[in-house]
DNA sequence: TTGAAAGCGCTAACAA
DNA sequence: TTGTTAGCGCTTTCAA
């Protein structure tokens, strides 16, 4: 294996000093180079395959080019591949790598892990958690560039980004009540977390806005998985006056929902229809009929929290003003809505087919 | 905020040199350094809170204490958060740091993405693949320790680690043979790749060790998602003579497969049972009853692949003899899988029963 | 047992 | 426009 080539390699065989090449391959200092010199560095240099040692210049410019994405939970949450994917790009695009520590929710690792990020220089911290929620910035990690990610800054000191859950829960349920639904049941889940009382405040909005009244029985706290939604959707489909249409916290509850629904003989969409958030793609694609759910941006909250933490990298003062973003998340309409049985009697079926068609789009299959 | 503090801090604090603070802090060199002075100078240290600049010591030791992760689909399998963070945890438990990239697939951005890796002087690469298949590493990271994840070299000149296809096939179908199933189907996939084939021979021999004759007319190609197990499962399920026990490639055609088996007024498992290979949980555990399906180890691949690089980094000799190692996938119990109908004829409904009980094992329902 | 000093590969202030 | 050189923070050889 060949040893290394170093600017050192590239000046002699240049015949320059190492300054003239140094500058020459700077994008900053070209113009402190002659036209021709520079091409002739620039081949040289292309020739030897030379590629300028970043240990070597971040010890010198007091920058790493490196950034800590620190998580609590990278495996068991699906979407944390989303994000850190996200993060990545943005990062990779600006000229940065990004170096990813996992905790599993353990502090005291956490902890070390964020000192050895600053043994290596890290030029800031992506502080990622698996799910939305209020927090204060550990101490370690304080006193370099950061910026939260999918939570939010009790002391409101640093940038964040997450999902506007009021407007996530909102729109799913607009979206039943768009399609004619009056009565709406919502399994809500039992911890207590922004998302919980967040979507329940988006639930009781958006009845309120359409001059329904908030009805405490058909909220159900179940458990956020697929056996709380079998579980929530029994209770509610077996009420006396059971929901027609049924907002769940999360898709695999939906997925519940589905299971709860066929073991009762009702039909999704026909007897009831369903919302969700999440668009966990396997769950929402993969149900028959395909699930309408509103997705969670985490790709692009991903890059939000980058972009910003180089920005604020890049110029401090932007430091001072730190920026709390609430990520609005778009609807994803596939099959699960349809107008309730209840208000389309018999004789007036056809009074307002228009409804229909946009309640049932055609699932958007996408190639294997 | 407090300037960093340095070795050379220490050692005025000490009033020992920084030949000393730096024998007195290492593992390696502790013995020259008189206990005493040790003891004060490491006390010094951790009051100033000195931590060693990684990107200074590894200019000067030419080893980075980083590893690159080279991907090509972070976020659309979800099973990548698994390997990452057992290739995470393996390499921070023996002081490495990961740094991640993912091309999305584009083998030109793969190459920069390398080279800006190699840039950052990381000791070794884990090239990881999404799923299964064989390659020839990308000349740019030749010359440096690598392992490859999931995937395996044509050249079979580096390390490689991927799960055994054959076996975990063998695994899925022996559980359906065990249970009594004759007539067992496959719901294979339709791209070529080393699991295509290796799960085809798994299956086939699976049958032939139980002296069941391969039926071509059982095996069906489809894409590997929901819907092609929807489809693969009614195209054999409507078979003159349908087979009692379905193999899917993976869970979300095992999902597919149970849409299908209900749309037909069957159940599962007293009229068909169903294996499958992934254990992607929010699918097993999800479904009701849950699936009995071959695990892919991913964490474990992740750890394997981390712990050989740094085996290899750390003995270099050992990269002259690369391992190529097949993982074991174990099976997880679930609800899917009870004796056929045809096998128990109503007189004879008590004769074997604990092969129902073994089959019919209780589901581990994980706290939420 | 301790310390002085060279040097890892690079950038940039300063000099020419 | 180009070159000489100091020094980023650390480790380690060599000398004391």
């Amino acid at each position: 294996m060949m040893a290394k080539v170093g600017i050192r390699d590239v000046s002699k065989a240049a015949g320059v000093s190492v300054t003239t090449v140094s500058h020459a391959l700077s994008d900053a200092h070209q113009s402190r180079v002659n036209p021709e010199t520079r091409r002739h560095v620039q081949e040289v240099a292309a020739r030897l395959g030379y590629a300028p040692n970043r240990l070597a210049s971040g010890l010198r410019n007091q920058r790493s080019y490196l950034l800590g994405l620190v998580s609590d939970q990278i495996a068991s949450t699906p979407f944390a591949g989303e994000m850190i994917l996200g993060a990545q790009d943005a990062a990779y695009e600006r000229g940065w790598l990004v170096m990813l520590v996992d905790s599993g929710g353990n502090p005291d690792l956490e902890e070390r892990q964020v000192s050895t990020l600053l043994q290596h220089q890290v030029d800031g911290i992506v502080y990622a958690k698996m799910y939305h929620q209020q927090l204060t910035v550990p101490g370690g990690a304080r006193g370099i560039p950061l910026v939260l990610l999918d939570a939010e800054d009790l002391d409101a000191k640093v940038s964040s980004v997450a999902p506007d859950e009021v407007l996530a829960a909102r729109t799913a349920v607009k979206e039943l009540l768009d399609a004619g639904h009056r009565r709406i049941g919502f399994i809500n889940q039992n911890n207590e977390i922004p998302a919980t009382s967040g979507r329940l405040e988006g639930y009781r909005s958006a009845l309120a806005e359409a001059g329904i009244e908030y009805d405490a029985d058909l909220v159900t706290y179940e458990v956020p998985d697929v056996s709380g939604g079998r579980d929530g959707a029994l209770k509610l489909l077996r009420l006396p006056e059971p929901p027609t249409g049924l907002f769940c916290f999360r898709d695999p509850q939906a997925l519940g929902a589905y299971e709860a629904a066929q073991s009762l003989g009702l039909g999704i969409p026909e007897d009831v229809s369903v919302t969700s958030v999440d668009d966990f793609e396997i769950i929402s694609e993969g149900l028959w009929p395909g699930l309408t759910t509103v997705a969670l941006p985490h790709y692009e909250m991903g890059r939000w929290a980058v972009s910003r933490l180089l920005d604020e990298i890049e110029d401090p003062e932007k430091a001072r003003t730190p920026e709390r973003l609430l990520f609005e998340c778009p609807i994803v309409r596939r099959g699960s809505v349809a107008p309730p049985r209840a208000s389309m009697p018999r004789d007036s079926d056809r009074k307002d087919p228009s409804r229909m068609n946009s309640a049932t789009a055609a699932p958007t299959e996408g190639a294997a």
